[in-house]
RNA sequence: GUGGCUGUAGCUCAGUUGGUUAGAGCACUAGAUUGUGAUUCUAGGGGUCGCGGGUUCGAGUCCCGUCAGCCACCCCA
């Protein structure tokens, strides 16, 4: 016999997992295409060469590649954005720019697990490509916002920064060349404390008193004008950290001025973002009751999408929702709805005499829109009653012997047990419109 | 990829300094109850103690390896 079971890193979705994440995937595609972004496909598997160029060394390591039956060097995606990169090089001609697109498809890294974190998991990104409008960049931070806010998040906070600020700072304090390490270290800032980042620098030729200053400005914290202002000074004159700071002071005005709540998009002068083709505004998400989990939702601008596959620039902004992170975030704050079944009504199998009534009486209630399971054995009521409410179905719709007889049906609520009775006389109709509104009234105490 | 912690029934766990046929609660199945999700009672199914090897008269318990999960590094969703 062989052992069942799965790779480290790969998962098996039960339904009410798999039902949550369909769910968030229908919010996140509802979002998106109400900004106007279209959907598009790509491969799982590209040319060895088309993922490899662009990543760091370190991406490099974390694909998956093998040689396939036709001796071709092939990796499976790592993320969407790469190729994004080189479907856009390929179809930008007949596209037209600006493009928007989303994309939500899984992905795969061969990395080492932790919370939160899989080696197959699902991204939703979605591009504007071809403009370097801050409406762009504006919007891109609405929808990350309208998302969270749809998917049913109370609490969160949307961080962002831009690139160009960063830059301005380390050419302005003389550390240009050493800018690589210096963001990767004020990125620990979160987890680690000041001193221990201020020696982290110190270790890369970071005079103290620099770090320090870069330090206190990374940990910058309240109302976004203020962090602006006081992020200013250490830009000095460097005119494209300048260019950073109004870009931000932009999108702020433009988040305002869209009615979001003040609070929820902060400025956080220590995002960086490890990717390095971002070059100006860049943004991450967390749950305000989770932020050891990571971003579940972060993106940026970059100058240029697809240079390693085009001569024609294609300057963009986007983001990506990580939904499994989000997910198993959620899962952890109880948040997750226990639903097994995607059906609301549960039709108990009573009289098998009255099989033909049963499907007559099913098919009017999903031809009325509603989702109905029939039981298809004839078990005892008391079992069926209670698979229903286990399995998670709002209603249990109750017909025997005598309610045929009578006219009448049985409606049990199955969160609260109370039960209706329902007169209908054998019209159809009657019977469907009153299961339809009480189901309307049970969707809206929710 | 590196280091640390963990791994007993579907779930939550117990299991004395290694000592007979490995337990509990919940869940599940059947019945008491030939039409109502509960309660109670009775009976029942389920475990190669993650897997493999070693030490020992004897291993769930000790040692090594391996797989998986969690945590940290790294990186990120």
């Amino acid at each position: 016999m062989i052992e069942p079971r799965t790779l480290k890193g790969f998962r098996d979705l039960l339904p009410a997992q798999a039902l949550a994440r369909e769910k968030i995937l229908d919010i996140a595609r509802r979002i998106y295409r109400s900004y106007g972004f279209a959907p598009i496909d790509t491969p799982a598997l590209e040319y060895l060469e088309i993922l490899t160029g662009k990543g760091s060394a370190e991406t490099d390591k974390q694909l998956y590649s093998f040689t396939d039956h036709g001796d071709r060097r092939v990796g499976m995606r790592f993320d969407l954005t790469v190729p994004f990169a080189r479907f856009a090089a390929q179809h930008i001609a007949t596209l037209g720019t600006p493009f928007k697109r989303y994309h939500m498809a899984t992905v795969w890294r061969g990395e080492n697990t932790q919370r939160g974190r899989y080696r197959e998991f699902m991204q939703c990104d979605f591009d504007t490509i071809g403009t370097t409008s801050p409406v762009a960049d504006l919007e891109t931070v609405l929808v990350v916002h309208d998302l969270l806010v749809a998917i049913g998040i109370k609490r969160f906070t949307i961080r962002v920064n831009d690139r160009r600020i960063l830059g301005g700072v380390l050419r302005s304090a003389g550390l240009a060349e050493r800018s690589t390490d210096v963001l990767r270290s004020l990125d620990k800032l979160g987890k680690q404390s000041l001193d221990a980042v201020v020696d982290e620098m110190a270790g890369h030729g970071v005079p103290a008193d620099v770090a320090r200053r870069l330090v206190a400005m990374a940990a910058l914290a309240g109302p976004p004008a203020e962090v602006l202002a006081a992020v200013e000074p250490l830009v000095g004159d460097d005119a494209v950290g300048r260019e950073g700071i109004a870009a931000v002071r932009t999108l702020l005005d433009g988040v305002a001025q869209a009615g979001v709540a003040e609070g929820r998009v902060v400025v956080d002068p220590s995002i960086a973002r490890g990717l390095d083709y971002y070059t100006g505004i860049v943004l991450e998400s967390f749950l305000d009751e989770l932020p050891t989990l990571g971003s579940i939702c972060s993106g940026g601008r970059y100058d240029d999408l697809a240079g390693l596959y085009t001569k024609q620039r294609l300057p963009g902004v986007g983001a990506s929702l990580g939904i499994d992170r989000l997910l198993a975030g959620l899962e952890e704050l109880g948040r997750l709805a226990t639903a097994e079944t995607p059906a609301e009504v549960f039709l108990v199998h009573f009289d098998a005499a009255h099989l033909g009534d049963y499907l007559r009486i099913a098919a009017a209630l999903r031809a009325d829109g509603m989702t109905v399971e029939f039981f298809p054995e004839a078990r005892r009521l008391g079992q069926q009653l209670k698979l229903a409410a286990k399995k998670g179905f709002r209603v249990a719709l109750v017909i025997g012997t005598d309610e045929f007889a009578r006219g009448t049906a049985q409606l049990k609520n199955l969160a609260t047990e109370a039960t209706t009775t329902i007169a209908w006389e054998g019209d159809l109709a009657a019977l469907v419109d009153a299961v339809h509104s009480h189901l309307e009234a049970i969707r809206s105490d929710h």
